[in-house]
Order: structure tokens, then sequence, then C-alpha cells
DNA sequence: GAATTCAGGTGGTATAGACATATAGATATC
DNA sequence: GATATCTATATGTCTATACCACCTGAATTC
């Protein structure tokens, strides 16, 4: 069950995806999506919080709220899915689904996750192809919660960031290392490499909005076709 | 008259700055601070909203509230040599010269370097170590006459960027890419690991103003000794 | 015509209570 | 002793209402 001020957060993105709203442009009062939401002003106020804090709209007391023209932050460090980067730099991704299961984990993830180890999680294991290679062995563990319904996304599709996205939960950020681990047998096996051949390894912890942790992701990547490219600008002068 | 979710606000994070709070300390309950400062609870909760987004405090459903752990990092992408990550994260580094050598290159190099491959350029192999443990292979080139005296650099010493930058260069950013690549026998033996065990393999091509490139480098890391950490951004709407 | 007043709409703050869901520990059961 | 259930407490969601400060534009006044 997905509460009601996600649902209208959900309502605003999408009016905005789809154009009817643009940068600029004055949202319907809080008192008229009372009226078409049938909630409570405090409801949609909720939901409008949090997409000012995302800076997708700006406040303006007494006159209204607009949906914001700037984009801030020049988007350095841009987060995105895996299929997304491979898309943008011309590819064709594609997954296949090695297991899914809820269970229980360690100290270490669950306390990454902010959540108690007797919790379950979803943990899903994926093969992750580019224009039909194999790429990467991916292993997700998404919280078992109220507000994902995890029940509902489709693991073998290839952008999970953009069904959790359509579900109305903002993705925020995410922390990754970045280090390399020798191929086990099983991981050799799928990658089609040789046991003990080098790997790139990603360990991703994916957040949504207030610091809410929702994935932590363990990947390991064929090096000859995956590589990691960033930017890094000198700080100011001195 | 200051609203009353504000002087809880700052209530907070004073006992925060006064180190009655700590970080992983759990703060009062809400229905404890609704009782001790005689406000209703989504008041309260109004005032915790905001530490929260701001990251000051982690909210966990049915355990409590706590002073987050995490002081997020302000510096994003930063342009550190090695020498001064690993000063930063409380390390001491050091540097031994395996060896210097004036040479020409190949193609690539001499490519991303925008030079012509007849020109020579100074070829810099260095062991880096971290507390006197060995934690890389790096392989510098530099273009010769670039207003760069490569006499008056002393590769021994661990950071060349100083060096350079106390020269009169402003150095600007880098291209980076991440990858992993198998010990060959030469950099097992300095690095101390098996052949063949996985390496973190980072190129780097540096730049000072106008885009000038002014070093191409690779570094063989040992997995073990050095990650990558870095923190991503979903873009905006869309 | 220019200044003032006023009414209606906007977001901002705050209340008091209700029910839902998650956690942890005590208790009862097997 | 291990397992299940209960209970107290935590945060999460939501309602219905009230009054405030602010902005705008229209009506009023000068």
């Amino acid at each position: 069950m997905i509460p009601i001020y996600l649902e209208i957060r959900s309502y605003m993105i999408k009016q905005i995806e789809k154009g009817r709203l643009v940068p600029g442009d004055k949202i319907p009062s809080e008192r008229e999506l009372v009226d078409l939401f049938k909630v409570s002003r405090m409801t949609v106020r909720h939901a409008i919080d949090q997409l000012v804090n995302d800076g997708i709209l700006v406040r303006m007391v007494g006159k209204g709220t607009y949906v914001s023209s700037e984009r801030l932050s020049t988007a350095l460090n841009v987060l995105n899915s895996f299929s997304e980067d491979i898309i943008a730099s011309g590819h064709s991704p594609s997954a296949k689904l090695i297991s899914v299961e809820k269970t229980q984990t360690g100290n270490t993830i669950s306390s990454l996750l902010r959540i108690d180890k007797s919790r379950e999680v979803i943990k899903v294991e994926r093969l992750r192809l580019v224009d039909g290679l194999e790429m990467a062995i991916t292993t997700s563990f998404f919280p078992v919660s109220r507000a994902l319904p995890l029940d509902e996304l489709d693991f073998t599709a290839t952008s999970i960031y953009r069904q959790i996205e359509s579900l109305g939960l903002r993705i925020e950020k995410a922390s990754e290392t970045v280090t390399a681990e020798a191929a086990d047998k099983r991981s050799a096996g799928f990658l089609r490499v040789k046991e003990n051949s080098p790997l790139l390894k990603i360990i991703r912890l994916t957040f949504i909005s207030n610091n809410v942790p929702i994935e932590y992701m363990e990947g390991l990547f064929r090096p000859d076709r995956y590589v990691i490219s960033q930017e890094l600008y000198r700080q100011g002068v001195r």
C-alpha cells in the first residue's frame, strides 16, 4: 500500500514529465489539491514538502507554488543505473535473472541498509549483458517494506531504478566503492572468463529522499567490457 | 516571533554542538519531546523532519531517532594526488623511484598528450607506499618542454602535483578511467602479490589551464590497500 | 488619477487525536 | 531450550480544524 502523499508526489512528477507543467508554471494551490485528491491539507503539504526539498518545486508565500526553473547542480557525478549508462554509450543492455530470494542478511549489509538484521531483504542476482555479451553479475539487496512493493517489480527488466521511480520514490544519490577482485568459479562461469581472472568490483549503496537507503549492491564486472570514467577537478588555489 | 519548530531544531543542534549528543546517540522520542516542549507531536516532527533532511539525524521506525554518524562529504569530485588522498585519510605516503627515462612513446599516449610522437617524454616509474607498505606502481609520462622544467622536479618526493603548482602552473582537472587488470610478473614482484592477482588499474590524464594535458599516468593498485570511493547524484526529473 | 482600504486566496504554523507499522523485550507455550 | 505470542513503545501516515502572514487586485476614498 503506497502512502497517499507519495501518490500525490508521483502525480506531480508525471505532470512535469509529460510536459503539462513546465518550469515557471504555477501548480494548483494546496486547497485545490485537497479537493482534487479528497485528502487533508497536511497530506498535500507532505507531498509538496518533498518536491520542494528536491528542488523540483518552489513555494512563494501569498502567491503559490511553482515548478522550479533552475536545474541546480551541473551534475558532474551523475547517478545512472547500469542500463542507463549502457544506453547512453550507444549499446543495448539486457539482464538475465539468476535468482531471487527472500532472506536475511549479515550485520554489514543490514546496518548499511539501516534495518534490523532480523528483517527480511529481497536478494536479486542478475547477469547483466551488453549487446548480448556477458558484462557483469550484480547482487542487490532491497529491504522489504511497505513503501516498496517488491512484488510489483520486474527484476528481468533492465532498469530497476526507473521502476522504483515510477512508483513515486525518488532516488537521490548513491555512494560507491570500487575495487578489484579475482573471479571465483561461479562468477567466472557466468561471465565466461577464466577462474581467478581480474574483475572490477563495484559496491553501491543507493538512497532515496531523507538519506534512506533502499538498495545495497555488489557487482562484478568484466574489465574488458566495462570501465568507470570520471572527471576530477582540482580544488581552489593553493 | 520565532516558530516553535525552529526553536526545537536549534535546541537539538545545540545539544549536538555541545557534545551532549554524539553521533550514534538516540535522541528523545517524539512523545518525550512533546512533553518537554509542551507542543503537539506534528510540531516536533516538523523540527525533526528538517534535521533528518539535513542529514543530521536518522530515523528508524520502531527504534527511535539517532544522531547521524556519517558526515557526508562536501568535497565531491576533488582531484588530489595520491599522496594528498593518503594524507587526508590519516596515513603516511611515500614513494620509491623505480626508473626515470627520456624516451618516445606510442600513438595512444602521444595523442592524448597532444604531442607529436617524435617528441620526447619523461617516463617516471614509481612504487607508492602507504605506511611503508606497497600500495601501487605508477607510470607517468610528462611531455618534455612544455613550460615544465622537468629537471627541477624531484620524483622521489611524494607530491608531484604540489611541485608543479609551486612552479606557477595551475592544475585544473583530470579525467580518469578505472578498470581491473591481472598482475604481471614484474608488477607482482614490486607489489609483493602473487602473479595474476587482481589489481585496480587507474589511468589518469591531467590537465593544466586551457585543457593542456600535462601528465598521462597509469597506476596499478593493490585492491586490499586502495579503493576508490565516490558519491553519485541522481539527475533531476526525467 | 493616485493613494488607501479591504477581501479573498496563498502558503506557514500549530493543535489534538487516530490508526498503522516496526522493533524489542517480556511472557507464555510447546 | 526453543518458539511463538503478547505488549509497550517507537516512528509513519492521515484527518479536520484554526489562525497567521503575505500577496494581489478590485473597490473605495481622496
